[in-house]
DNA sequence: TCAAAAGTGTTAAGTTTACACCCATGA
DNA sequence: TCATGGGTGTAAACTTAACACTTTTGA
């Protein structure tokens, strides 16, 4: 057993951090929160959320805890985007990353949280200059993004419970960044019984208002067949 | 920076390292490079290849490096699956694995390396059981095979320079695990400029004889349409 | 009364699938 | 001569894309 340790003990241990890219949706707009570093070096440059993962912390408890502290949020949909370990991506030590894909709903964020953090939520189209390797765990996150919300039900996870086929369809266009035909659009949600129409009207949207709709995990579980 | 310091150590540190999903061809077989552990515990049992990532190495790097060790080749396709970060995944100590996915040309690969390695070629579909996490690394690195096969070129790394049209279908067949029409299947290839026809004939498969085709990424790249 | 967003079907174009026979050769 | 894998085209089914007007209501 002695050898075991020895074993393990002649190679390298390094720092592994979670990275949290958290999306939001908010006025048409695929947002992102990001945070300015309140430390040394690199002081006041804008990254994303993260934290270090612990000792008795598998991966993905490490980024869901991560993710909590952040947004103050528990059951929130947290993908692995990937890990980045280029030697110097970390000024203050050798640090391997593992990003995560967050999607949260921007109503139940408490903006308070962003004076205690130093974050804000930026557009996904006009982000500052980032530090380090995160424009890269950025674009692999939305790119994984684009991949799944024509084929998975995890936009609702950016939506609030109840929401009207316009706000979907926006949502679906600033993820893929092109328009979208909104008779064709509405014709493929129609085929799909999870997303429900109920009886409620938003008139926030418009004078006329605007159905509210709801997805179904139950429904969709019966029959998992999405593509939007 | 002694601050700086500091804060890096109140940080826990794990070893980390890489895991290859090493993917081969032959007689219309997928196959993976599998190695018996040659040391306690678990002495025995079947993991993939793997290594420890280097202090002064980048991921990527340390998973090129790891896969030249163990099959001698250079200039291979290397792409990231995942991070796998179970506590307890591994018996001795904590360590994250970064899973990779590696595709060669099985021709190339030098069958006495096996007696070194104590390793060997296994059909994808017979795996014997495996060491912890390895084979989610390896449905999650099939499901990513699969998913590029279709959309990229990225089957040729598997096949050698020059093939048949009845070896890249019966590829595609094996990795997506269906079978494919024999016309439909060539009437795309033909809409592909980069898969080149040469006056070359292969006598191994058939009677008959069948024409040899190449994949020029040169063209590839002038009209990278891609689609099979 | 008018501006602004909601809601609603049809047709053409394009893509995908299904399908069966002849050919060339070596044994 | 025959068994084996190589090679070839067409038509139907389905999917996707393009497109414009009416409705409701609050200001």
């Amino acid at each position: 057993m002695d050898k075991l340790k020895h074993f393990y003990n002649s190679h390298p241990r390094f720092h592994v951090a979670i990275d949290c890219i958290v999306f939001g949706f908010r006025n048409g707009e695929l947002k992102l929160l990001i945070q300015q570093r309140n430390f040394e070096p690199f002081q006041g440059v804008w990254s994303l959320m993260g934290g270090f993962v612990r000792e008795d912390e598998d991966l993905d408890d490490a980024a869901r805890r991560v993710c909590n502290e952040l947004t103050g949020l528990k059951d929130v949909y947290v993908r692995q985007v990937g890990a980045y370990g280029k030697v110097d991506r970390d000024p203050g030590a050798r640090v391997v990353s593992v990003a995560y894909c967050v999607l949260i709903d921007i109503d139940r964020y408490n903006e308070q949280l962003n004076m205690i953090n130093s974050s804000y939520w930026e557009n996904i189209n006009t982000l500052p200059e980032m530090f380090f390797d995160h424009k890269d765990m950025i674009a692999d996150a939305l790119k994984l993004l684009q991949r799944k919300i024509s084929r998975e039900p995890v936009g609702f996870n950016l939506l609030p419970p109840l929401f009207t086929l316009t706000q979907l369809q926006t949502l679906h266009e600033a993820i893929l960044g092109e328009r979208i035909d909104k008779r064709n659009f509405r014709k493929r949600v129609g085929e799909m019984a999870f997303i429900e129409k109920t009886d409620q009207i938003d008139k926030t949207g418009s004078r006329k208002g605007a159905y509210l709709y709801r997805f179904n995990n139950k429904e969709y579980r019966r029959n998992p067949d999405f593509k939007l």
